[in-house]
DNA sequence: CTGTTAGCGCATTCAG
DNA sequence: CTGAATGCGCTAACAG
């Protein structure tokens, strides 16, 4: 029977060992699929983010993992590839599993899924983008308020004329801009000329690129503002080949503070970001909300943290 | 009737318009279990990665999905942390969710998981490890006789006192290390006091670290061979702290082929490994099984290419 | 505590 | 081509 192996303290002792003989003879695995036919739900929690390659996103699904793991739920990970076509896939293929929960990192775009988180029937907790229209729950920083930080960072250290490296469509990206931009109009610094879009995605060779590409569009700048510590490394590798000393000639701040920046010639400037804490929070969310304790409609802010290092220095320092 | 979701072409125009109308305004959805339950298969093909920070697995994972996206089976990933334990409750867990199919990067070590990937009941693919024993299929490169191109080019750039940094345990390090090990005592330079083993991960800081504990112990080597690209950067900032110029008073050589590597300053001589064909091929292999087209176990060595670049170079131009 | 039973929502039959 | 019946393997609810 298999009350034995779902509870077993509940049977005698000699009807357990008989049953668990037989299970271990024969083989015998459950069928996942009838059990959860039968019981009208599943253990499965999905995460599904835009990028596997991204050690943005790895740290949060550390988070996740360390909150799940001794919970009996199954942690299923899908790929959205920064589609929002592949996202509303996955959300249609997932609305016929009965998930226990759903963690996702939206794309942004012009397309709303929300109908379809709605119409999965569980607990939703959006991560990262705190200002997108949260429809559930939603847990991340305010990427508004961080652009405009590291920005002041720069104009404290006296940079005046301060490039953007990055991509600007997209709600995370997007929101940073603003804040940096108001910043820089707040300091009569803004100028459209120093913005230069991301191509290649962010990666350390299209940070080079994207830096060379300013540089010989508008000549010399004081400082770059970089949307990814990927970003910012390329800049740094490019300011190198350029002889351009960071972070005398050239400052330049990064965005996510990744594993490399702390230790990298010169260190970087950047913004810390509680990756592991979202994760872990977002799963924390999702399981009391499954667990009946959800109160609603909520968003989780959580706090960033400027981490100045060698790539940015003081003009008096200079 | 469910044949016009399944097959619509074998019903009347004026039924398939009604049933879709109806599905459209109820917002049905085809619950899963029922019909994995009733139909006695999946459309699940789940890949089980020790890690998803890795860049490498994560361009393994491009090249599945580029492979699974046009059929419609649907993707999961779950992670087993370097962990066999975490591995086989995977394992355990798969089986009784009749898989198509499983990709898996194997973790080495003391268990053997083989007898939980035979009960699955589907074709499994092993990607990377092709010199584990492979019960079924298994798609990789031969990790030795890389590791044993890696020396061999330090050795004809001149360099003779080479260090090692990395893990030694598991099997892609072990093999690797084997390549190192013979084809450094072929030519006479094997010392066991130059194998740095890594504490801390395959990170950029612990490359860095691991370096510094090396000359620390040994004094100045002439080169270092990293088992990562990650290890191999940190080892060229290390070196860039310490004021010794790469390529000339330290050869430097990674492993893997990252994205950063082309575009570092120096930038590094790697093995570039093709790790989207990998996971492109691993998919096909499980595809065509999955379809009948099973010849069996097999083993399919992929080509990997040194990539020599700037962080090492030949003693006659230093 | 234990044996038995009735569906869970579908695909797959079999008649019509 | 279409409607109706059967059962996939399990859980939940029920009697014993």
């Amino acid at each position: 029977m298999s009350r034995t192996l779902r509870n077993p303290d509940i049977v005698s002792p000699e009807v357990r060992e008989k049953v668990l003989k037989c299970v271990d003879s024969l083989g015998y695995v459950p069928d996942l699929a009838a059990r959860s036919l039968a019981s009208r739900n599943s253990s499965l929690i999905t995460v599904l983010v835009p990028s596997m390659t991204s050690y943005l996103f790895a740290e949060v699904m550390h988070g996740i993992e360390a909150r799940i793991e001794d919970s009996d739920f199954s942690l299923h990970y899908a790929n959205s590839r920064m589609s929002q076509e592949a996202e509303a896939r996955h959300l249609k293929l997932l609305a016929g599993q009965r998930p226990v929960g759903l963690i996702i990192a939206n794309v942004a775009g012009e397309m709303d899924n929300r109908e379809l988180m709605r119409r999965l029937g569980c607990p939703v907790v959006q991560v990262q983008d705190i200002s997108l229209d949260v429809f559930d729950m939603a847990i991340g920083i305010d990427h508004a308020k961080a652009g405009a930080t590291a920005t002041r960072h720069l104009l404290d250290c006296g940079y005046r004329r301060i490039g953007v490296l990055g991509r600007f469509y997209g709600t995370r990206g997007e929101r940073r801009h603003y804040g940096y931009r108001s910043e820089l109009e707040r300091a009569g610094c803004y100028d459209p000329a120093l913005i230069e879009d991301a191509s290649g995605g962010f990666t350390v060779q299209s940070g080079g690129e994207m830096l060379a590409s300013l540089l010989n569009r508008v000549g010399p700048v004081d400082a770059v503002l970089c949307q990814s510590d990927e970003l910012a490394l390329g800049a740094v590798f490019e300011s190198q080949r350029r002889g351009l000393r960071v972070p005398e000639e050239i400052g330049i701040c990064g965005f996510n503070d990744l594993e490399f920046s702390r230790v990298s010639v010169p260190p970087l400037t950047t913004i810390r970001l509680p990756r592991f804490d979202i994760g872990y929070k977002a799963a924390d969310m999702l399981l009391r909300a499954h667990q009946g304790r959800y109160d609603g409609p909520m968003t989780t802010e959580m706090e960033y943290e400027l981490m100045p290092r060698g790539s940015t220095v003081k003009v008096a320092d200079r």
